[in-house]
DNA sequence: CGGTTAAAGTGAACGCTGTAAACATAGGGG
DNA sequence: CCCCTATGTTTACAGCGTTCACTTTAACCG
């Protein structure tokens, strides 16, 4: 059977990786927030479902990499944050607001990021945002190892808030954030 | 066409409401922990798929039941744990544990109760736990304000720390849960 | 009793999903 | 100039949730 190459422009999409994470981020970000399926995402681009295969080995790898573009785009949200606070005790508390924030604001995108695909100890890009906490809470500890576990409390703390939230269990209220994120009330 | 009725106990099965549920706890116990799909918890059961939807209007119904399921056994094994430590401060701290314990011991089942299905507001199971978690951290906070607080941040770290734990970003370890809910260092 | 009727279960079918296999095309290097 | 490799395409398969038309069962009622 002849087909007559009827879209001549189709083939060689140049750049089908990042296409495809741009779509997914994308879907992920609509008010629907549903985590997209794969061939949902080659429809957006114009392409066959299995024409990803040629850049991504699985749907997981490409939920990964979706996955670790959240964690970036969280991290420098982080960074921002806690320097716009002027770090220190300031930027800490800042940094916990922003973590639930985020989750709040991008919450197809923050569950897909957490929900699957187990980092194996590599570096996934969140060590940066998790140094960057250790670090914060260095200015209120007495002892490195204090800080070290303030750090892992804070994280869960946020973390528990964010997903809670999510799930609707606790009503995602900004004075709820601010009050239980409270720092005076909780360490010392 | 006649079908001469080889199987003749299949029919009226009796109670597949519940039959469904029994397979689908179990499948979320089993250590591949995979959520369960509808033909599989029917196959399990001995049914057609399609019988499923007599008793469930939905997969999602299904999945709801079964995160009820699971709501009320950890709110047993909290009460338990709380009445076991002599409720108080100390009832409260173990009834954290209680919580992370619980997760890391079903983790597919705990995802399940929180991953979808928000309760609109009804009663659901998980308001038993939380009474009784306000009802502990009475005995630590000044005022009843307080105390109310106390319990949404308390259930925040628990909750953070066990989904940090199931998603690999923080080591499943018993010292680091014992050092991480350290109401002394918490709370003030 | 016997007959009717609602509840409970069946099978085939639809559109969706992720994935594999075989094939086609474009474009650059020997 | 021709071939090779990277990047697409089509077709196909199994499994999913769900709908539809149908059959069977058990129970109730006269």
């Amino acid at each position: 059977m002849i087909t007559v190459s009827t879209s001549p422009a189709a083939y060689h999409h140049g750049n089908l990786h990042d296409a495809l994470l741009a779509a997914g981020m994308e879907a992920l970000e609509g008010p629907g927030g549903k985590p997209p399926s794969l061939r949902e995402l080659a429809r957006e681009v114009g392409v066959s479902a299995t024409a990803v295969y040629r850049h991504f080995p699985d749907k997981l790898a490409l939920d990964k990499a979706l996955a670790l573009e959240g964690l970036k785009l969280l991290g420098s949200e982080q960074a921002a944050a806690a320097e716009k606070a002027g770090g220190g005790a300031a930027g800490f508390a800042e940094t916990g607001r922003a973590y639930v924030r985020f989750a709040l604001a991008h919450p197809a995108l923050f569950r897909l990021m957490f929900t699957q695909g187990k980092p194996v100890g590599k570096t996934d890009g969140s060590d940066e945002a998790r140094t960057l906490l250790t670090a914060n809470t260095r200015a209120l500890a007495s002892d490195p190892k204090k800080a070290e576990t303030m750090a892992l409390q804070a994280w869960s703390i946020a973390h528990g808030i964010a997903m809670l939230m999510l799930d609707g269990r606790i009503p995602a209220e900004d004075s709820l954030i601010e009050q239980m994120l409270d720092t005076e009330s909780l360490f010392r």
